[in-house]
DNA sequence: TCAATATTTCAACATCAATTGAATTATTGT
DNA sequence: ACAATAATTCAATTGATGTTGAAATATTGA
């Protein structure tokens, strides 16, 4: 479970422009991930040693992964860290009042379609 | 819904210790809120200047709200803006791949128990 | 082994953000 | 109107962060 350092890194790595646009990338892209040359190709094609200086900020922070294949190496979206800091921002919001913290959750859940039927999922 | 520039100014509140901090008093003490001098109690006694200066760039970044009460200001937790926070972060996370994206929605509505039965608080 | 590709590391510079303390504004009670 | 309380604003200083370009490291294919 999350706390408050880990909290810290992991805002200070979404508060700028380059690394949050990295995240959704990555999100979007699903598991697999991609190679640092072509996350750099989507950020308007931005210089490597800028894209390796974010991606190790947003590694280091936990919120992207890393593996080498071949001469490349692909970032992928550490989803379970970005569930957690979703998790830390509404943490301890039910204390007594219920009608502020639900609807986060309602929003939260209406993005993903998928979750009606998924407790299966949700279980491995 | 959020954007991303309101989500980048939302980051880097959240992204410095005592805001993170402030902010996670505020949604524990629910929408009555604290002064801003209970706040800076809190707050190992921070300076007066130290924190307006906090929580207007939290008030700036929509987290939090104000309003003046006699001399004193109360400052609460934009519930609302967490809670679109929180769905940004996990936006498209479900494209072709649920089994990723499931999990931090349920670990999210596990932390607010009162969910189960306030299908008629969420509407309100 | 050599050249080509992919990425990282480093130092220098430029910008931005946080803290401090003093001065200022707003509100209340006498 | 005055003193007391509550909070904000401002300028100066300090410290942290992002960008650039050159050099270094790792991997592959010829």
């Amino acid at each position: 479970m999350m706390n408050e350092a880990q909290a810290l890194d992991a805002f200070a790595s979404l508060s700028q422009e380059t690394r949050l646009r990295i995240v959704r990338l990555l999100v979007i892209a699903g598991p697999d991930g991609l190679s640092a040359g072509a996350i750099g190709q989507a950020m308007d094609g931005a210089s490597s040693s800028r894209m390796s200086f974010h991606l190790s900020h947003l590694e280091h922070a936990g919120l992207v992964a890393s593996r080498r294949e071949g001469r490349s190496i692909i970032y992928s979206a550490a989803f379970a860290a970005l569930a957690d800091l979703a998790a830390f921002l509404m943490r301890d919001c039910c204390q007594g009042h219920p009608e502020v913290c639900v609807p986060a959750v309602a929003a939260l859940s209406s993005r993903c379609r998928s979750g009606v039927g998924a407790k299966r999922a949700a279980r491995a």
